[in-house]
DNA sequence: ACGTACACGTGAATC
DNA sequence: TGATTCACGTGTACG
């Protein structure tokens, strides 16, 4: 074992790499004569760093390929250090022991680089032709043919694959946009210049080349003449492969920009540079759902106007309570905003000592819309509505203190957050009886003017309620579900018309239920007269 | 060179490779007595042909490894035919000739092996540390000491991740349906019998499975000192980059089946068995595309239908709006509520820092109410009124972000900050306009209600900011006071009576007045009816 | 045999 | 620094 047996078993290491000089793409042999490394810009050789010119020039030393240095990586000056191979050589005087340490470190000694290779078409189909060649090496004395070797495989450089093929990359633009445009960012130099923090990529890329270099050097030495011919349809093959998969690959990322333009720019996927394919797949899923939800909605709607109208033209104007009642019953089911009533919370706290030391309680209302945002529906529309709401069936018992919404994000719907200041007569407990009471008796008011099945649903339960009204507080250890629905040219108020859930054990969630409790409002929110004016 | 130096470059080829030896996952170490091939069902020595046993058998016997062949790859009997590893030395003598031309066939001749190494936990954590070791192989000789050697390894296995740690795959069920169940194929035989077609797998499996010994021994022998406590933590790194990538594969895989699953079923998406992303990209962005298109028709159609049905009841309630004007405008000098409008203040930076960073502007109106605290006139009930007005004068174009009240206190009348984020079309210039606009809009309807002396004052000015509107912005630097009224059921929306302040010099308060202007707004809400019904 | 599609492990970049 | 995402080349399966 020499010096050359841990060239070579780096070479190897690069052989078989997933990113190794195989196919790799972006510093592609320029047909002129500085072989590897073309000067355009301010190529490669002014990112090397004064180390990796050490690496460089002790490799290629060890290579005995130092008399042309300056055409290997483009002038750069050979000035002999040897610091980071010696540096690898330390704690072991034997050859193999300094070169099995060398990919053993996961982020730095890892001498692949997907950057820097031949032009696939002609380091693939003949390096590839030889990829293990390295590992007996048995010719290390290389002088200067080297790029003589190479000469000959610039031919294959000729594209073959329509513009993807393009890969030569000298033809490509490093701004390209064209197909394969990603690869044009391996073109220019990796980062903005930022000094010194691309030593261990250009190791790689010079380890890259020159074991690439060293394959070609056998190639041409003396196994060419057999392998060429044998090996050269399986590499062709691969070279196939890898454009295939490029394209591929290309094709995919195209659709996804393609279907994140189409998505709504409500959450975060837009605003973060990266691009992350899972939540567009995510949010793509959300919103034809949420498209779909609205188009059925509004289709029934659709339905049910054209039925009105229908109606409206033969009949007087009495069964407009009527229709425009069950219009809303068959609609309850949708546009459903859920209220979340917490009592006496930690947030309250503050705006309580600003208010004063009063008697009352403060009572937080977390509005969270659960239909996805629209135009119908905005986070405006439901606090608006949520307030006629309050007004309606509170009344002045109940005084605005503090609001704060925060808009859709991330998927999540748009929430409201309402802080009331409660009266003496409604404190939380008496809440809910008070909504209760609001519901009994919009209830009765609303069954003068219409009756529909689920308002005798609701009405069968209501009078079950009503019962515990005496003297249990049953309820109030219970999540109680209700819908109002209201139009704001109808002055009878909201029609509350889904009941509320069966009562359930009375002792258990007591504690919990006293500090918070679900309400389901089914808010509609007819603005379009409004909306019509402006 | 001897024949070791073959094997040596052999390995290195799968010691660099992509799917080499290093983090494998199907054919885990088995913590009993069978080294890397477990005997579950009729497992991969089952599947090894004839053909790829010669070339275990070589391959061992050329690592002198023969000795143990049984414990090595299952009890496969060792047969002696060398015809694979002859065939690839024929042509040349030379041992690195034929191993140059290993890898160089695309389909038969890559030994790199995805499914078939040591448990990751085991096999990445020390094999990685000396991935390079091979490169020198200086002890060809290896004995029976290979299965000893890697005992010490096995504890490794240990999960730590999760269930994803199930990579030793040994508690894996085959046919589990959690995560990363589609590793579990790698588990069984590669397909169902099928004969004779494994082949190459097999070898390349055989292969790693050598190449992956030989590294153990190597690790084992001499360089496992050195090399375990400085590179186990990369691999340890490694170990966990290659889980979490296999989780996010998992994660945007399982995402795409959720998109697949909410397109309609009508495209060859759905027929073919294989998923095709792209395809499923494609086609979610066609179906939201026409998803939208089909909504925004019948959200017009809807429209269309509802203002038919509006202008059939309006003729039937025209006296209704004529008397509640003129009962309003009697009442016009009271209940006045001032609206300061604020653009781009200190305060909505939060919110629109909060809110992402949209191209939108906050604005932040801070409403007092000029009216003592009386019952008809509480806070709730102005913002109530506030944000209809809003959303009967601006529509979408405003949103409400944060709001904030004050109880009156110490002789100050109740105050309420709204900050609404403006969308783009609304910004404070446009917003003015829109104003302007929607005063104007609401003069010519309350004109045909209500003639007062107030609205005719306003209606003068009006006319003279609207030959501004044409060209000049003048009007934009100066504050406007205008006062809306309206009522709930009053479907003509709110009526501007109060007229804008004299245009002022258009330069001088330019700056200040396009940060701050104010509005005044006389809101009168009516809210007796909706009272009535607590 | 050929082309397409996917999974895989890995390096690099970003947060 | 650690976690996460992406691009890449490759192996493999399917038509």
């Amino acid at each position: 074992m020499d010096s050359s047996s841990w060239i070579h078993g780096y070479t190897n290491a690069n052989a078989a790499g997933n990113n190794g000089f195989m196919c790799g793409y972006s510093a592609s042999c320029s047909p002129a004569g500085e072989y590897y490394f073309q000067d355009r810009e301010q190529q490669q050789q002014l990112l090397v760093s004064s180390q990796m010119q050490h690496h460089l020039n002790q490799i290629s030393m060890h290579m005995s390929m130092d008399d042309e240095p300056a055409a290997v990586y483009g002038g750069a000056p050979s000035n002999g250090a040897r610091s980071m191979v010696d540096d690898l050589l330390i704690g072991s005087s034997s050859a193999h022991h300094a070169a099995s340490s060398f990919p053993s470190s996961s982020s730095s000694s890892s001498f692949r680089s997907p950057s820097v290779s031949c032009s696939p078409e002609s380091c693939v189909a003949h390096v590839l032709a030889v990829p293990a060649a390295a590992t007996g090496f048995q010719y290390p004395e290389v002088s200067s043919q080297a790029p003589l070797c190479l000469a000959p495989l610039l031919p294959y450089e000729a594209p073959q694959h329509g513009h993807y093929t393009g890969l030569p990359l000298t033809e490509l633009p490093a701004t390209g946009g064209g197909a394969f445009r990603r690869y044009a960012r391996h073109l220019g130099p990796r980062r903005p210049p930022k000094p010194g923090a691309c030593g261990q990529r250009m190791f790689k890329t010079a380890m890259s080349v020159l074991a690439k270099m060293n394959m070609a050097m056998k190639c041409s030495r003396q196994y060419y003449y057999q392998q060429a011919v044998s090996a050269a349809p399986p590499a062709g093959n691969q070279l196939q492969h890898m454009i295939s998969e490029r394209k591929r690959r290309e094709k995919l990322n195209d659709s996804f920009v393609a279907l994140k333009a189409v998505l709504p720019p409500g959450s975060k996927v837009w605003y973060s540079t990266r691009t992350n394919k899972t939540s567009i797949l995510i949010r793509a899923r959300e919103y034809v759902k949420s498209l779909e939800s609205k188009l059925s909605e509004l289709e029934e709607k659709n339905r049910a106007l054209e039925a009105q109208l229908a109606s409206r033209t033969a009949v007087a104007k009495d069964e407009d309570y009527e229709t425009a009642a069950t219009d809303q019953a068959s609609e309850k089911a949708q546009d459903l905003v859920e209220i979340e009533v917490t009592s006496g919370g930690a947030g309250a706290a503050a705006a309580e000592a600003e208010a004063g030391e009063e008697s009352t309680e403060t009572c937080t209302l977390n509005v969270a819309v659960t239909t996805p945002p629209s135009r119908a529906m905005s986070t405006t529309d439901v606090v608006l509505r949520t307030l006629q709401c309050l007004r309606e069936q509170i009344g002045d018992g109940a005084s605005l203190v503090a609001m704060s919404t925060s808009a859709a994000s991330g998927g999540r719907p748009p929430r409201a957050n309402l802080t009331l200041q409660l009266k003496e007569e409604m404190r939380p407990k008496s809440l809910h009886e008070t909504w209760r009471r609001t519901i009994v008796m919009t209830m009765a008011e609303a069954r003068t003017v219409a009756t529909t099945a689920s308002l005798d649903e609701y009405y069968d339960r209501a009078n079950c309620t009503e019962e515990e009204e005496d003297g249990t507080t049953v309820d109030d250890a219970e999540e109680k579900r209700m819908t109002a629905e209201g139009r704001w040219e109808d002055k009878a108020a909201a029609k509350v018309v889904a009941g509320a859930l069966p009562p359930g054990p009375s002792s258990d969630a007591a504690a919990l239920a006293l500090q918070r409790r679900t309400i389901i409002i089914t808010s509609r929110c007819c603005f379009e007269e409004v909306s019509s004016v402006v």
